[in-house]
DNA sequence: TCTTCATATGAACCACAATTCATACGTATT
DNA sequence: AATACGTATGAATTGTGGTTCATATGAAGA
């Protein structure tokens, strides 16, 4: 492991539900910004602001075409921890907290 | 995956350097709060807190013995995690804010 | 070049998580 | 039972990241 730090930053990302929501979005097929916004139904400013972070770590990717600009998920990359996640997290997440959160109804 | 947010607890600990550090020193081997304190340099309480929503997630448990009580990581659980960000984040981590971050140096 | 559409950006604001500090609790020792 | 030690806890404060809103940018079309 490079430094403790080296991850501090990627998995805050994780920790975000409209971070995690856009990644998962992405997950199915590339996207632009307004397809963005009216599948997660969310406002523009903010998942603009989202994904120019998860840009920023190497987790999605842009492609400009037209006006638009196509956002595409770093499969490669994040997809073996997506994995990862599912069966081992979902295994052990049993507390009490985690249950409470409704991510999808607040983002 | 159950729903998209039962991830965002357990990844909030993950984007947290003292709580990193810790479940990176337990790693090494079971500890008291008293050494965790000492060979992390950081005040107790704040260990005290940050052990007690580790273990809220199963991350960490006790096992009280005498008036100490010694945390241990729940290896099982996040060493899978662990090795994964160790080969593939570290590999794609090159955004210039992951390196800024000292997370050392201030917690 | 003017307008429109798609997206980005900046700054103020707000919410929540982390820190701090004082204190409580539990266990052992005397 | 009184004290000391190890740890936990609560409440106030601080800090940081997310949200909001207004506006800028940039590309395409008229």
């Amino acid at each position: 492991m490079k430094n403790n730090s080296s991850y501090y930053v990627f998995f805050s990302h994780l920790s975000n539900p409209l971070k995690m929501r856009l990644i998962l979005e992405l997950q199915k097929s590339p996207k632009n910004v307004n397809q963005l916004t009216s599948s997660l139904r969310v406002e523009q400013s903010k998942i603009s602001h989202a994904l120019s972070s998860l840009k920023q770590c190497n987790i999605v990717s842009v492609k400009p075409e037209g006006k638009q600009r196509i956002y595409s998920l770093n499969s490669r990359m994040i997809l073996p921890m997506l994995k990862l996640i599912d069966t081992h997290a979902n295994k052990y997440c049993n507390c009490e907290t985690c249950g409470e959160i409704q991510c999808s109804a607040k983002n």
